[in-house]
DNA sequence: TCCACTATTTGACATAGGTCAAAGGAAAGC
DNA sequence: GCTTTCCTTTGACCTATGTCAAATAGTGGA
């Protein structure tokens, strides 16, 4: 996914805000397993996915990695409140693959918002999109069993399931790895 | 909580703009365990809480309400998907308590959206605030103990617990009204 | 003030999913 | 082609929280 046409399908920028806008953002590769933030730091980029697959994640006290977030290609990625309050970061953000990004700082968004009406736009229709999604995400992990969130996954993240560790997804879920793994043998019905 | 400077806590609107964005909502007095909207209805208005308490919930399968959110005064409240989407809401929305609730269609906000960049702002910024919130829900109620979710909610809406039923604030947390009976009784340690 | 509801608490018991430990598999480096 | 390490599966057992049912406690209305 290009990011121009990501824009476009968005919002109707003009094609000069659509050069200046794209102007501010930078291209990165980066190798599998890379981590662009740790813990603690303040997020200074937002990232958009033009291929490869990131999470976001976090250690809890007994230091298992639990999964906030998968972003896929075509998605923005960041570890949002960090980068968005501009305060230290709770999550880790790693890339799972050779990825290639493409990032702005936090400066350059708060000029192109300042500048576009229409940016301030594309801002807030993400967000919602985001938000949604979340919400989504919240009702699977409050109130279905291991298996139907299971299913939920599949929906949100289709083709995930092959390219990420499986312990990845299982704390995404908020499950075990184990249970995940009784989940995919497919013993449905019996106790799992 | 006032409408007005709420608004101007967040975004440095003008008086222009401000009489002319507050021109757009209609203040609206509701008593007490009104319904705003049904699920399947979509959502015509957003709401601004002057006072009183509000909440979102959905009936699942075998009839048992699950309350998706609470909103407090000086908060906006809306079944957001809905109102953002145009599309039938999966949520009922109530009002708890007698309450004064100032009110602006799609339509309006629409034009005050495109009117004015501030108001973009306004949008994008209360959708991050919002999205953060949710995010923090939802770390809550994967990863955390019954007795940890509560106090998580404490923190989220401190007042809210002797206004609102116990049943619905269950759950909200996604445990049963059994449940936080035992958490409230104090049994810490001992198994619930 | 009493009644009729509705909300909350309590107890006994059931279970989904977690924990711990070990065994297979797959994959990366040499 | 081996070795080492990591990832996934499997089994046995455990526990937090759910379910069901009944007992109390609160509350708004007549």
């Amino acid at each position: 996914m290009n990011l121009i046409d990501f824009l476009k399908n968005i919002v109707p920028f003009t094609p000069e805000e659509l050069a200046d806008i794209t102007a501010h953002f930078e291209r990165e590769n980066i190798s599998k397993n890379n981590t662009l933030v740790r813990e603690g730091q303040v997020c200074t980029k937002l990232y958009f996915v033009k291929k490869g697959v990131g999470r976001s994640y976090y250690l809890k006290e007994d230091g298992k990695e639990v999964t906030q977030w998968f972003f896929i290609e075509g998605k923005f990625m960041s570890s949002i409140e960090s980068f968005f309050q501009q305060t230290p970061s709770l999550y880790y953000l790693e890339v799972l693959e050779e990825s290639v990004l493409y990032s702005i700082t936090r400066e350059n968004l708060d000029l192109l918002f300042a500048r576009y009406h229409n940016m301030e736009k594309l801002g807030r229709l993400l967000s919602t999109e985001m938000l949604t999604r979340v919400v989504n995400k919240l009702n699977a992990v409050q109130f279905q069993t291991a298996r139907e969130r299971y299913d939920y996954m599949l929906t949100e993240f289709p083709y995930i399931s092959s390219r990420v560790p499986l312990g990845s997804i299982a704390s995404y879920l908020g499950m075990t790895q184990e249970t995940l793994s009784r989940i995919r043998r497919g013993d449905t019905s019996k106790k799992i």
